[in-house]
DNA sequence: AATAATTTCGTGTGCGGACACAGGAAATAT
DNA sequence: ATATTTCCTGTGTCCGCACACGAAATTATT
């Protein structure tokens, strides 16, 4: 908690150095044409008091307009970025005020092409800052070098590139969040119990967050010693259904004890369905990310966790911390690890309502 | 997500109906020595475009000066209470260029003349706002009356009384995070395990928090007919643990299949203290509230889950709902039930690390 | 020393809205 | 018809800050 005397303004400033305001104002902005003599003695008090400007005089009397542009997946509606875009509007809504805009571009997720092709547009356009869904590793990584050279700030949003020069990152710990699932699904499992291990192909590759989430989950295996347990590894298809029930039915004829079962990325539902179809709502089952169609398994019973994260509100911080960096001049954090959060039926009814 | 024109402005108003700025102020903030005819004509051109008043220029211009005055519990550091003062500091800080100030009043909890004492003082004050921790419910509702008839908004703040014509209640649903917690502390356990449940002897009556929340906790053991687990009902005090400790030890000499316990209050640090020493960490435990001993406790595996709720985001949202109503006029949500959060070991350091 | 070229600095204006105040128009009184 | 009162309405000032412009002070040039 900073305090802020808010009652000291330019024109005080100015007098206790004995300057006018018009010198205070080139000295806190630095822009130039001040005599060392005055420069040090405004200074001077600058570092005694503790002055912080009053932002709303300063987005009233600032005639500069910011163009923010956010780079994501296209989507179709109940999907995961539909949240990430609903916390971009909000955050639109809310700082319209401090002369922010923000537009939206979309690419294909399934095709590399279509983010250099909207890359290359966003470069064109100048903006004063970009947010980026890096799904694309390489072509992620020559948009930033492009941004990084232009001088234009970026943050990325849902997984970060560690080497590009980023403003912010918000999400989850995938790896955790990993290990956050096994504990949860495998605890106080009996002897000898057998888990369903969901893959999924996907058109390009799998993506780095459930690549993470996996290998947290494994650690904690290792970590704990579970030798007790048979893991089942399945490769389940993105695009046919069918093929994955066939899959699913053979496996579970073919196995007795299955108890539990785990899907990495945000589709637990289609493994719900197939669960639902076959009868065996006994199967413990964990999912990520609250979709409508997990949700409702979740309230049927057939899903009992879902581990989730509030994509709509990393979305909205993101641009809150551009602001903050950009306009108010103040320290954002980097990396910002969200909550990793546990809904199962009995509490997901006041998450899904409480809106801030 | 409202549209916000922000591009009209109250000259454009008065161009478009033929006054001048001054009526338009005048019709917009209603205060007469306008004629019906100007009246007439700006309320025309209100109701054809969409006007929203720049907030910032509005707080920048106003000299109105609020004092809210948040009224609860005196507490140790690292109490519960101790967040929610942290979340009013929190708004305070941020509301504070709105020519908003929040000041605070104590009571003693455990004495409710000291909070009808202070009740009186703040009447006195003439505030423009106030904040109540309702925990005695006579003495609230007789503060409630005063404030209403003086026509003073007030709002409650961990938990509520309905009769009372407040403007917000943030809090939990008691009895909802109850059943949450019995369907973990009793999720797979074996039959005919033992099942402590901790009441705590308070100074003046229970709380009907932890009374709502027990009531949620046996809902859930009476509605899904567990027959096979036995409930032990100890009675703690709350100012000597050497008692507890020893009334604990004849409860497990006693019974020889206790698997999990319980408090519903915020401390149970104390229980774990004393499994601790008794050696049975075995035993699952649950508790509520993130006190740094309580999440000591769970760091170290002696307590399982903590249940939590964000009290200073609670206490923060409370002012700025005031705020939405009395400055911007907006509409907000009377009764708001927060999320009940699931801290396990695995999830708990990044819930806490993430400021927003 | 006089003038030109720079550097430095103070003042004024506007952002959108709140509010005070003066002065004009209409209504009433003289 | 003029004076007085009441009722309306337009204009001006201020809130704290950003920025432009022109004036003053300093330095350089002749």
């Amino acid at each position: 908690m900073k305090t802020q005397n808010t009652k000291i303004r330019i024109k005080d400033i100015a007098t206790l150095a004995g300057v006018s305001e018009g010198t205070v104002d080139r000295v806190l902005h630095n822009r130039g044409e001040v005599s060392e003599k005055s420069k040090a003695a405004v200074e001077k008090i600058l570092e005694e008091i503790n002055y912080s400007p009053n932002l709303l005089a300063r987005s009233l009397a600032s005639k500069k307009h910011y163009r923010f542009i956010c780079l994501i997946p296209a989507h179709q509606v109940a999907d995961y970025w539909e949240s990430v875009e609903t916390g971009f509007d909000s955050a639109a809504h809310d700082y319209l005020q401090y002369n922010i805009h923000l537009e939206k571009q979309y690419f294909n997720q399934f095709d590399a092409n279509s983010f250099v092709t909207v890359s290359s547009q966003i470069i064109q356009n100048k903006p004063d800052a970009v947010f980026i869904a890096p799904i694309f590793r390489d072509e992620t990584l020559n948009l930033t070098r492009e941004l990084t050279s232009r001088q234009i700030p970026f943050s990325f949003i849902d997984s970060m590139i560690e080497e590009a020069d980023f403003l912010t990152y918000y999400g989850q710990d995938s790896f955790q969040s990993g290990y956050v699932a096994a504990k949860l699904l495998l605890n106080s499992l009996p002897d000898n119990a057998q888990v369903v291990v969901i893959r999924t192909k996907r058109k390009g590759a799998e993506s780095n967050q459930t690549i993470a989430r996996k290998n947290g989950f494994m650690h904690f295996i290792s970590e704990n010693g579970l030798s007790n347990i048979e893991l089942l590894n399945i490769e389940m298809t993105d695009d046919d259904e069918n093929t994955n029930f066939e899959l699913l039915r053979e496996v579970f004829d073919l196995n007795s004890n299955i108890k539990a079962a785990i899907t990495f990325n945000s589709k637990v539902c289609r493994l719900a369905k197939h669960l639902k179809t076959l009868n065996r709502i006994d199967v413990r089952l964990i999912g990520y990310d609250l979709l409508e169609e997990n949700v409702k398994y979740l309230k049927n019973d057939v899903v009992s966790y879902l581990l989730a994260q509030r994509p709509d509100k990393q979305a909205y911080l993101t641009v809150r911390d551009m602001c903050a960096e950009l306009i108010f001049k103040q320290k954002v954090k980097k990396i910002n690890h969200v909550p990793i959060d546990i809904l199962m039926k009995e509490n997901i009814e006041y998450y899904m309502q409480f809106r801030e």
